[in-house]
DNA sequence: CTACGATTCAAACAGTTGTTTGAAACCATT
DNA sequence: AATGGTTTCAAACAACTGTTTGAATCGTAG
């Protein structure tokens, strides 16, 4: 291994950034579950923001990955892409960041909420920025999908995100299945829905995309 | 006024929570703007674990007794209730609630995020008993007002808590409404759809709530 | 074996935390 | 003016925070 300290703390800070916040979190905390010692964190990431930074950075780059390669799939599969399959390749990947860590499946999903609750920090800025343009694809997607203007989108797939976010950081690792495809359903109806209610936008300025 | 300080602690105490949370927030900076002594809050509230409950405690009661309001005044007015409606009397109050903090309108939505992080806590614990027999009666009214079971409408009305919190985190002032009424629009949709999907539940065993 | 860079370790650093204390100040009632 | 209960205040408390330091240990290439 190239280094085994420093991904076990990694792994046990996220756990407890999770279970507990930031601050609340100690780094005597985070090193003597880890096994490690105190100077440890400093040496290995120089600071506790920046280990907080590296928490995300890890997880969220899988994460992106993941969720545009299952669309660039389903993109290829039809054209106009199905909204249900577009759906899904934003919603599963974030379900196996949460079922991986065994035993406690929302507790990815707690993560996110905790940065996301940082409203002002760096962290939340880190996260939107990381965040954006995998945004963007997915709106792309869903008003191609819709054939509507990818405009007013962001907000609905907000909704999606919240509602992601909130379920899921309470769901246990049974029902995570099940849930998944009632959040789909429930997306998709509500998408359809709200793309009736503004004018279909079929001009070429529009839909080149 | 019976206590002038006790309120003007509860309040900073409250914007601060909801911008830099908990732990980061000290009773140093608190006792600072709200210009009171540092012993005042130990003093009127007993401690700062007390303090975080007692900001909760005022707005919830304040929520839920308005949620509920409304939600009466739409039963009285048509049965089975209009559903839009039903959502209303869900979603408005919590903008009320939002909008009354001027200048940060998603305050008070980020307060109910940090909170909902806190999964083990006494707080998160706290917080979902005071909202359970207020979701018990809009799912009630929902599962009425779509002629289906109540049983799997917590799930749904999860999605639309988890949309309203994290839209309304950040929305602006001034798009609070239009927000609202998309939200409405995008919850009915998505409630219809999973009303058809399970089979009609018209039993007396399950409909006399 | 030796030497050297990378890593670990115990110890200490200065600063901050929530809470407590006892005296001072306030304020209405006698 | 004197009383007694409520509230404020400055000061101190022990405990804990993230970070730094310099020596000890490790693993490996010369």
């Amino acid at each position: 291994m190239t280094d085994s300290t420093r991904q076990r703390i990694l792994d046990t800070a996220e756990q407890l950034f999770a279970d507990q916040g930031f601050h609340a979190t100690t780094l005597r905390q985070i090193t003597r579950e880890a096994q490690a010692n105190l100077a440890a964190v400093n040496y290995h990431h120089g600071s506790k923001d920046a280990l907080i930074l590296a928490v995300f950075q890890r997880r969220l780059d899988e994460l992106n990955s993941e969720r545009l390669a299952r669309l660039h799939s389903v993109l290829d599969a039809s054209d106009p892409p199905d909204l249900e399959k577009v759906l899904g390749a934003f919603i599963y990947p974030a379900l196996l960041l949460s079922t991986q860590s065994a035993g406690d499946g929302g507790r990815f999903m707690r993560l996110l909420m905790r940065a996301w609750a940082e409203h002002e920090t760096q962290l939340h800025g880190a996260i939107a920025r990381q965040y954006s343009h995998v945004m963007r694809a997915f709106a792309d997607a869903v008003s191609r999908a819709l054939g509507t203007s990818p405009d007013n989108l962001r907000q609905q797939l907000d909704f999606l995100i919240g509602a992601l976010t909130y379920t899921m950081a309470e769901t246990t690792d049974g029902q995570v299945e099940e849930t998944a495809r009632a959040l789909i359903r429930f997306g998709c109806a509500g998408l359809r829905e709200s793309a009736l209610a503004e004018p279909r936008q079929t001009s070429l300025k529009e839909n080149i995309a």
